[in-house]
DNA sequence: ATTTCCAATGATAGTTTTTTTCAAGAAAGT
DNA sequence: ACTTTCTTGAAAAAAACTATCATTGGAAAT
């Protein structure tokens, strides 16, 4: 069976690129974090671990290359960092976030509830939309949750 | 008739904040490009021509504060610079983009369409939504136009 | 009126994040 | 083996933003 890893280097091959042992551990980080947002500085420390040899240069020059073949997102949620997220294989679309205003805590709807409304765009604004960012800000089930127990 | 500056003068004197001249000219700027999405830079170099003697930290200082006001949302279209962008009066949420990623323009679209959108993700995600960020990226119409006045 | 106070400012230095430069190293092609 | 191209690490540089600090200017107190 063939495991995500060759598929991205797959990818990067047909692309031209290598899949260099820097590389490789960049991957295998975020791999291993798909649920985090990890911030380039994020990523740099993880891939110390693995390999700590690697330079904070090419961990910004792999992150830049993959947002570039579509297999990681850069999101901004505006603390001024910005943050890689994998894509889910085989999504055309970059899936949405739940940003807590509390506890800063990122959730992910990985489901497409925009088809509806960009229908109506494409139409109605006569806009190709080829991708999408939608980040709702507000207050999570955790700590709506913990304010009910406060009462 | 009130003015939109008078009723902005009255939201920073209700928060303990006065219009200075500075303030003034920042907020004066703001208006008359309302249609655009100016970075700090931007505001600093346009703000230049009303006050020449402003400082840029004031104009931060000064966006800092209609950000937290809410009388401008920052956004940020993932270059690298935070874009502020004028709230309609009495909007309760942000309104959306069209980013053309063939030559960059930034168009906005006043409806709220996340209305639907929202109720399943407050219900399904048990999340309470305060505010939102959604960007398309794809093609505008005068680019898609011209491509087909090409063939 | 004077004085006192304090928010607000401009200039500048400092941070933080990201990009560029450049020499060296590895890999692939010939 | 030799050349070419890609990739890398280290360090410098750039870009965007924030903090510091002495000064100012206007409101409030006396």
């Amino acid at each position: 069976m063939e495991s995500r890893i060759d598929r991205i280097k797959k990818q990067l091959h047909s692309a031209g690129y290598k899949l260099t042992p820097q590389r490789e551990a960049t991957v295998a980080v975020l791999l291993e974090h798909e649920e985090d947002h990890l911030s380039a500085e994020d990523v740099y420390l993880l891939v110390k671990d693995k390999a700590p040899e690697i330079g904070l240069a090419t961990v910004y020059r792999t992150l830049e290359l993959l947002t570039e073949l579509k297999i990681v997102d850069k999101i901004n949620f505006g603390d001024g960092v910005s943050r890689y997220d994998l894509r889910q294989e085989g999504a055309k679309h970059f899936h949405h976030h739940l940003v807590c205003i509390e506890c800063g805590a990122v959730d992910e709807i990985q489901e497409d509830l925009l088809d509806d409304v960009e229908a109506v765009v494409e139409k109605r604004w006569n806009f190709i939309i080829k991708d999408h960012r939608l980040t709702f800000h507000g207050i999570c089930h955790r700590c709506h949750d913990k304010e009910n127990e406060e009462k």
